[in-house]
DNA sequence: CTTGTGTCCTGTAGGC
DNA sequence: TGCCTACAGGACACAA
């Protein structure tokens, strides 16, 4: 669920209190959390290392470390980080980072579908294959309407299982996607090929400014998910949804917004506004 | 290559 | 009260 804006939001939080200071350990507490290279071997690792930044690539968090090394997180669904001060052990939490200066930083993951990287800078194993492939983040200043109709040209599928898709657009997830075909005035449903040009436009132009939204009010927190932010507050975003969880709701233009279900997924729209 | 489907994972909500 | 099932969904494996 953390998204671009839930990420980035992350990234900034974390920079102000991480970049300096030094891992003096780490402790997995659940393996499988780890994609590479093991529990034990990142915990030997990756201690003594000075985080020298924080960055971002899509919805992958990465600290870079000394000694050539990036710790990445992917938060999927549930993950959060959260920074402590080494006294109490909160629920969830699956790995436990100690730094300099007594400082802790928490992985917490209920679903345990989030996973930690320690990886040589710029090798990325193959179960981090997807980072390497990724597209534009519709804030980059690359991002054009040509490069975005380049991407949806000819195909089939839905624009918005494309949306989904990181190879067009990274960074961009459930949330996010339906926010931007809703300012779009575009259906969910439509084959994203057969999208007119000044459709496209809008497309771009509704995702770049739904992230930077999405960003200026430090992401969502939906009542029934759990994203926080790392000092524990939570986003504000959600006040300025116009259609994800709003199913039987009026939209502004006086319809009624729609779920629809996408394989596993759920789309919301207003067929009124989005043809 | 493209597209659609199943799988992972587990707390929570809702039904009976 | 308590058990059971469905649901949430990002990324990837896999089938057609």
């Amino acid at each position: 669920m953390p998204e671009l804006p839930e990420v980035e939001t992350i990234r900034t939080e974390l920079a102000g209190m991480l970049v300096g200071r030094t891992v003096r350990s780490a402790k997995i507490g659940r393996a499988d959390i780890v994609g590479f290279p093991s529990a034990r071997k990142l915990e030997l690792d990756v201690r003594g290392r000075r985080v020298v930044a924080v960055r971002r690539t899509g919805k992958y968090l990465v600290l870079q470390l000394s000694g050539n090394r990036e710790l990445i997180f992917h938060l999927r669904l549930s993950g959060h980080l959260e920074l402590g001060n080494g006294r109490t052990v909160p629920r969830f939490e699956r790995a436990r980072f100690v730094l300099s200066g007594g400082k802790t930083m928490s992985f917490i993951e209920p679903r345990a579908l989030g996973r930690v990287y320690l990886v040589r800078a710029g090798k990325h194993p193959r179960c981090l294959a997807g980072m390497a492939r990724m597209g534009l983040e519709p804030i980059a200043r690359e991002f054009t309407s040509e490069y975005l109709a380049g991407k949806l040209a000819d195909r089939k599928a839905s624009i918005k299982s494309l949306l989904l898709d990181q190879r067009v657009c990274c960074g961009v997830g459930n949330i996010y996607s339906d926010e931007a075909l809703f300012r779009a005035g575009i259906s969910p449903t439509r084959p994203a090929g057969k999208l007119a040009q000044p459709e496209v436009r809008r497309l771009g132009r509704a995702l770049r400014s739904v992230l930077r939204a999405g960003i200026r009010w430090c992401g969502t927190t939906l009542e029934d998910r759990r994203y926080r932010r790392p000092a524990g507050a939570q986003g504000e975003f959600q006040k300025h949804l116009k259609v994800v969880g709003r199913e039987g709701q009026r939209c502004s233009c006086g319809g009624t917004i729609e779920r629809i279900k996408f394989g596993n997924r759920s789309s919301y729209f207003c067929p009124r506004c989005q043809h």
